[in-house]
This record gives structure tokens, C-alpha cells and sequence, in this order.
DNA sequence: ATTCATGCAAAGGGTTTGCAGGAAA
DNA sequence: TTTCCTGCAAACCCTTTGCATGAAT
């Protein structure tokens, strides 16, 4: 655990944007002025094994969530937001559960379940 | 409504195996030799719309199917390949319904849940 | 000393786009 | 004729990778 890896995860844990490689390179640079964006790459990359989550969306880019567990989001298709879903009652262990069963073989290790949709901010324009 | 966009339709409509762009600009080549990948790209971008669908996961290469309404998949994380998951008691409108409540002022539009693990397959080896 | 991560820059791969030619109404 | 779509190729953008340097044990 280099200090480069550590100062990612702080990074990504204090926010709840869902950054890019690129706002994460931007935000670790505060404290790491050298850091190269290979190397957030490269972390961001091992770190998703445990510490953080990877996020996949049409934009292209991926996104990351200092939360590693698996959860509910909501992204705006107009400007990519990502946002947090809050607790819902549909999405529970005994709804995973079920999912899982008969996947014709396969070995489930997550899960994604996104919203998407146009955010207020959007909507006024 | 051009003789390429009804191809490109049809041959996505006749597969369960949620091709990529390359794998769809393969199968029309078949009906249309000449067709480029620019225009498979520019025609499942618009038809995403209304007549097909587009799922992003975390290759980084988009994939498309013919089933324009939102449901679940499954995805291999080793080899890439993606199919249908069978129905399931837990997915369900009144579970949709209960994901939109509270979406911070979100219009939504759309849903993807995806599950991620290895298939029978990718396991044997 | 050895090992492994880093910084840098170049390469890679999927997708988008500008433009001239062609099909369709 | 006018409009819109296509084929082609180049450009784009995000991500990955090779390599020499540097940190850490």
C-alpha cells in the first residue's frame, strides 16, 4: 500500500461524486503534485479488487465509488451525474437472492443496478 | 427507415448474444458487403432510441440488444459474454416503481440491473 | 541487492466526425 | 433539386502499457 494508493482512496471516500480516472487525478494531485495519470490508472484498477467500486455508464468513462459495496445509483444521461439512491425497500438481500438463481451456470460475484434518467438541473435547461 | 438500419435490426434481433458494434458490422456485412463501421455505429446510435437497446459494461466496449425494454442480464467478467436472465419473482414493476421514488428530482427514463461473475464456460479453465 | 510501484510518453482500441459521393422523395 | 444517409478515413478520447528511474525492505 503505497502513499499514492492511500491518498486515492482518501480522495474517493471524502466525496460522493462518482469521479472519472481524470477528476481523480485532478483531486490527488492537491496532495500529490507528481502523481501521473498512468499511475491512478493503474490504482484505481488494483484498488477495485476491495476498496473501491467501479462503475460503468454509456459515456464511455468509468466512474468510481469509494463505497466497494455494491448499490443502487441514479445517472443523468444529459451531463453524467452519478448519484446515490436512497435505501429502497425493492432492493434487498431477498431480491439479490433471487436474482441468482438459475444464471445458467455462471458464479455471481456483484451486482448493478442503476436508474437513469435527467436531472433537475437539466431539466431546466 | 434505410435498407441498412432495417439489416441491422433484423440481425440483432435475431441473435440472443448482445453483440458489439463489431460484431454487428460482422453479421450485416453478410447481407451488406459495403457497409462501414461508421454507419453501424451512427445507426445503432439512433436506433437505440426506440428500437434497440445499448448496455454498457466495464470492457469499455458498448453492446447492444434487440430487445428495445430494459431487463436484466448477466455478464462474464472473464470472457465478456452477456446473456438474458431468466425471469425473476424480485424484479418486478412494483420493485421499479418503489427504485423511483425519491430519485432527488430525477426524470427517469430508463433501468439497468446487471449481475457479474464468471461463466460455466470460463470456470473450466 | 532485490523487488515492486512510479512517472513519463507512446501506443492501443473503441467510437465519433468531416466530407464528398449517392440514394431517395 | 433538395435532403438526408452512406462510405471512407482521419481524428478523438479514454485507457493501457513499455521502459527507465526511484522508493522501500
Amino acid at each position: 500500500m503505497t502513499k499514492q494508493k492511500l491518498i486515492i482512496i482518501d480522495e474517493l471516500r471524502k466525496v460522493r461524486s462518482h469521479p472519472t480516472a481524470q477528476d481523480v487525478y485532478t483531486m490527488v494531485r492537491k496532495a500529490l503534485p507528481n502523481i501521473s495519470l498512468g499511475t491512478i490508472y493503474r490504482n484505481l484498477e488494483t484498488l477495485s479488487d476491495n476498496d473501491i467500486q467501479r462503475l460503468a455508464f454509456h459515456s464511455g468513462k468509468r466512474r468510481y465509488d469509494g463505497n466497494p459495496n455494491n448499490h443502487p445509483h441514479i445517472c443523468c444521461k444529459v451531463c453524467g451525474r452519478v448519484d446515490d439512491l436512497p435505501e429502497s425497500p425493492g432492493i434487498n438481500e431477498k431480491m439479490i437472492t433471487s436474482l441468482k438463481k438459475d444464471v445458467c451456470g455462471y458464479k455471481i460475484t456483484d451486482y448493478s443496478i442503476e436508474l437513469f434518467g435527467i436531472c433537475s438541473n437539466c431539466r431546466k435547461e
